[in-house]
DNA sequence: CGAAATCTTGACATGAGTCAAACAGCGTGG
DNA sequence: CCACGCTGTTTGACTCATGTCAAGATTTCG
């Protein structure tokens, strides 16, 4: 309840209203290495992370899980089935103990027609990503694996900063260089080759599936 | 408002439903080459294809517009701002004279109050999309430009073929080596090189800014 | 301390980008 | 109506980034 209220997407409704969305969700509780949910799977909640850490995993064609997106609190995922059956596309595994908030199709649709302006975010939201991810579409092959790689501890590294109060503690994101290679389209032994260099440039510093940007500025700036 | 019955976001409205939203679009002409709406500008309003063939180009950080995507009649593009200013991702170029039905971003709220079965369809369909973009991330850099370039032919000729009711006639796609480069974030000779292989063993036939796929099953087929 | 998994490093092969030149479709103006 | 020129296409030669294969080193955990 108090997650909802700093949820972007249910900013500006009253406390009342809050409320109301509340009643509608269940709240679970999931350990490390539980699947939340499953590609393929027929979808049937809309999930809310309210605490711990979740990486989402993409199944790739050759059969292996890439890992897709890693969430912190706020986060949305999963996904609502509408009226043709649809089912998940990704696989949400908690890594740390996790509590999330989960709602029905049938309660979605209820909120949503009670306040059509939370709708209404969560589309723009969805559009906001769907523009992303066209963007990256575009980078993705015409741009290095160095650059792809930094793109990715940079944006995961402020997403993370930002959740626990920037600059505190930090920032240890939890990805082996096959994680990484996955999520830039490349090899473990590639990233290791571009890591090894950052590490000795002390722009990073990593060890066995873990990773810390030191100098965040010198990353951006990377060419190859 | 024959469009609109089409359209599979308003699919199961009653007529009279459809009426009412109708009332709230407004219907435009465009000629060839007009820009329907560019990429920074201000995201005002959603458009519905009505006729003719648009193309949305995406800018790139170059500076150069790459082609993203060739719509069909019944398509939606444009995009709804929300609270937070927003702007347009892409820019909307008219092929062929164009209609267009266009709604406000106010209307359209009006029409989600209205309508909440329409807003959840829109948001599973911009879902699907989102993943498929995702999708698309994972296997463009992983992939050879031979498969890229195969994926998007099919993709669009299957598009077009269903538009103009399958198989009456040749579906001839209106793209550039440079086009295709582009969508596949390849390069114009390569592209060509691929193009002239799959040409001399009749799976594709294509000239000056046009192409056809003549076997969509061999080139389904294309390994490298 | 030992085993399993992860990471690093090297050598090598190759797909695809780059540069450059010649060619061909298509519109335009004389 | 034809020649010219613009623009898009093709092809070749070369280079380089990156994937692949193969050891070997290191970390973590029981």
């Amino acid at each position: 309840m108090e997650r909802l209220s700093r949820t972007p997407l249910f900013a500006g409704l009253s406390g009342e209203q809050l409320k109301l969305i509340d009643r509608r969700m269940t709240r679970l509780s999931w350990s490390k290495g539980q699947f939340i949910h499953t590609a393929g799977e027929p979808a049937r909640h809309l999930f809310l992370l309210a605490g711990g850490r979740v990486r989402t995993l993409q199944p790739a064609p050759n059969g292996q899980q890439i890992v897709a997106d890693l969430l912190i609190p706020t986060d949305l995922f999963g996904r609502i089935r509408t009226g043709d059956q649809a089912a998940y596309t990704e696989t949400a595994e908690a890594i740390t103990t996790v509590c999330t908030l989960q709602i029905s199709d049938e309660d979605f649709l209820q909120v949503l027609s009670d306040h059509p302006e939370v709708g209404l975010r969560l589309l723009a939201d969805t559009s906001e990503r769907l523009s992303h991810a066209r963007a990256d579409v575009l980078r993705q092959s015409t741009t290095s694996v160095a650059k792809r790689v930094a793109a990715i501890l940079l944006r995961l590294t402020s997403k993370f900063d930002w959740d626990q109060t920037a600059g505190a503690a930090p920032v240890h994101l939890p990805l082996t260089r096959t994680d990484l290679a996955g999520m830039a389209g490349s090899t473990p032994e590639s990233v290791s080759r571009v890591m090894s260099r950052w590490q000795t440039e002390g722009i990073v510093e990593s060890g066995r599936g873990w990773t810390v940007v030191l100098d965040s500025h010198r990353l951006a700036a990377v060419h190859d």
